[in-house]
RNA sequence: GGAGAGGUGUCCGAGUGGUUUAAGGAGGCGGUCUUGAAAACCGUUGACGUGCGAGCGUCCGUGGGUUCGAAUCCCACCUUCUCCGCCA
C-alpha cells in the first residue's frame, strides 16, 4: 500500500496513476476516511487519558464516598469509549479497504498504455530458428515422445494439469539445478519454500486470495491459500522485521510449486503447458535500500537474461506499460521467448517477469531498516529465474528436429546426462 | 490426535488486579579510567499512531470478555516444548 500522507500531498499524481493503470480506486475517499478515522482516534485517546487518570486516583486509600464518585466517573468514561471504539472499528475497516485498492506509483519511464501490446520492446537477443519442415507445438511433441500427458491429468485432476514423464522429468530437474547453480554463484541464498501461505501474507504481497477475480486457491477453513508464486513466501519471510542497514541487501532464490486458478483462461494462447494450474518455479527475491532498487531491478533482469541466454533460446525484453502492471509493481520487465508452436508460425511468449515493488509491499508487511532518522521501509523486488513449464515449451519447440526428436541445449547436457530426447538412440 | 507445561522488550528473565511510569541481568551504544585493550564504574538503549511541540494514546502470542482499573482474572484460537499415539 501507499503512504496515506504521500497520497494526500500528491493527490493529482495518484489519481492520474490510477487512471493510467485502468483501475478504479478512489484516492479522495481514502483521504477522507483517513481524516475521519484520525479525528475519532484523537477523541478516543483523550477519553482514554481521562480514564487512566481516573483509575490512577484510586490507587491509594480513599473514603467509600470518594471512591464511589470516582467509580461512577469511570463507568461513564467506559461507556463513551466503548461507543466510539465501535464506530472507529467501522471507519478503520472502510479506510483500510479504500487505501489497499490504490496501486503503487509507476516509474517515470513506464510507458503509458492499456494492454500488453502497448509494452515497449527494449531489445532482442538470438536468432529466430527457421525450420525446413513444419514445426510442431510442444503439445504434439510432448505426446509423440511420451513426455507430457494432458489427457490423463484432465481425468485425474481436471483441465490444465499435466503429467510430466520420462526424460521430461530429468529435463525439468536439469533446468532447476542449472538455474540454482548460477544463482548460488551470484550469492543468492537458496530456499525451498512452503507451497501454502496465510491469506494475510498473500494479501500483503498484493495477491487478493478472495473473490471471483482471484487467481489463488484458498484452502477451505484454514485461513491459508496455495501460493501462486514463491514471491509470497519469500516476501513474507521477513514480515515485521527491522533490519540493521548492514544486513541489506538480501538476495534469495526460492523454489516452490505455483498454483493458479486461471479462471476463464482458455484458447490458443493458453494451450498446453503455457497456462496451467500448477507448475514449478525458481524465483529471485531482493530486499534492499530504496536508493538501490532501480539498479537491483536491472540486476535481476540481467540475471534472467544470463539464465535464458544459456539455453540458446531467442528472446526479447519488454518494459511493461502502465495498464499491464500489477498493483504492487513500480516497474516491470518481462522476457518473452520465441515459441515456434505459438499462433501460426510462432510468437513471443512471456517466460520471466521482474518487478520493482519499491516500498508498496514492505509498508503493509512492516519490513523496515534502521536509519538515524527513524525506521524506513525497505524496497522489495522479485523476478522469475526459471518457470519450468514455460521453459519446457521453449526447449521443445525451438530444438525440435525433423525426425521428431528434441535436442538438449548445450549447457544443460551436463545436468540431463543426455543430449537428445527421442529420434536415433 | 491425547496428556502436561510454556509464550513478557534485541536476548535471558521477574511480575497472579491499583506504589510496574514492565524489576533485574546480558548484549548494543556513549563516557570515565588506560599507551591500547580487558575489567570496573557512570549514563543510555523498543515499536506504532497522533500533535509544531511539551505531551498523549496503543502494544506483555492473537482475538474476545469481566472490571472504575488487566501483563495479571475468564473464554476461544494460534504457537513452542515434553511424553504418548500415528506416520514419510
Amino acid at each position: 500500500m501507499l503512504d496515506i500522507k504521500f497520497i494526500r500531498e500528491n493527490l493529482d499524481l495518484v489519481k492520474e496513476n490510477i487512471k493510467n493503470r485502468n483501475m478504479t480506486a478512489n484516492a479522495d475517499l481514502a483521504v477522507f476516511l483517513y481524516d475521519e478515522k484520525n479525528s475519532l482516534q484523537q477523541e478516543i485517546d483523550s477519553l482514554r487519558q481521562k480514564r487512566n487518570a481516573n483509575a490512577a486516583l484510586m490507587k491509594g486509600k480513599l473514603s467509600p464516598e470518594e471512591r464511589a464518585v470516582l467509580i461512577e466517573e469511570g463507568k461513564n468514561l467506559k461507556e463513551k469509549i466503548a461507543e466510539l471504539e465501535k464506530l472507529f472499528a467501522e471507519k478503520e475497516a472502510a479506510y483500510s479497504t479504500a487505501i489497499l485498492e490504490i496501486p503503487n506509483m509507476a516509474h517515470p519511464e513506464v510507458p503509458v498504455g492499456k494492454e500488453d501490446k502497448d509494452n515497449t520492446e527494449i531489445k532482442r537477443v538470438g536468432k529466430i530458428p527457421s525450420f525446413n519442415f513444419k514445426p510442431k507445438d510442444h503439445v504434439e511433441l510432448g505426446e509423440a515422445l511420451d513426455l507430457i500427458d494432458f489427457e490423463t491429468a484432465a481425468k485425474v485432476s481436471g483441465p490444465k494439469f499435466y503429467y510430466l514423464k520420462n526424460d521430461a522429468v530429468f529435463l525439468e530437474f536439469a533446468l532447476i539445478r542449472y538455474t540454482l547453480d548460477i544463482l548460488r554463484k551470484k550469492g543468492f541464498t537458496l530456499i525451498e519454500t512452503p507451497d501454502i501461505a496465510k491469506e494475510e501474507v498473500a494479501a500483503g504481497i498484493g495477491f487478493n486470495p478472495r473473490g471471483d477475480e482471484s487467481n489463488i486457491y484458498t484452502v477451505e477453513g484454514t485461513g491459508t491459500c496455495l501460493i501462486g508464486t514463491a514471491e509470497i513466501t519469500l516476501g513474507g519471510y521477513y514480515a515485521d522485521k527491522i533490519f540493521d542497514k548492514s544486513n541489506l541487501p538480501i538476495k534469495m532464490a526460492g523454489i516452490s510449486h505455483c498454483f493458479r486458478r486461471e479462471a476463464g483462461a482458455a484458447g490458443k494462447h493458453s494451450r498446453g503447458l503455457y497456462r496451467v494450474h500448477q507448475f514449478t518455479k525458481v524465483e529471485m527475491f531482493v530486499y534492499c535500500l530504496p536508493e538501490e532498487s532501480d539498479s537491483f531491478h536491472k540486476y535481476l533482469l540481467e540475471t534472467e537474461e544470463e539464465i535464458f541466454r544459456g539455453l540458446d533460446i531467442p528472446y526479447r525484453v519488454v518494459d511493461t506499460c502502465s495498464g499491464d502492471l500489477g498493483a504492487s509493481a513500480y516497474r516491470k520487465f518481462d522476457i518473452e521467448a520465441w515459441m515456434p508452436g505459438r499462433e501460426n508460425g510462432g510468437d513471443w511468449g512471456e517466460v520471466t517477469s521482474t518487478s520493482n515493488c519499491t516500498d508498496f509491499q514492505s509498508r503493509r508487511l512492516g519490513i523496515r531498516y534502521k536509519t538515524d532518522n527513524g525506521n524506513k521501509f525497505v524496497h522489495m523486488l522479485n523476478g522469475t529465474a526459471m518457470a519450468l513449464s514455460r521453459a519446457l515449451v521453449c526447449i521443445f519447440e525451438n530444438f525440435q528436429q525433423e525426425d521428431g526428436s528434441i535436442l538438449i541445449p548445450r549447457k544443460l547436457i551436463p545436468y540431463t546426462g543426455f543430449d537428445r530426447i527421442g529420434g536415433k538412440v
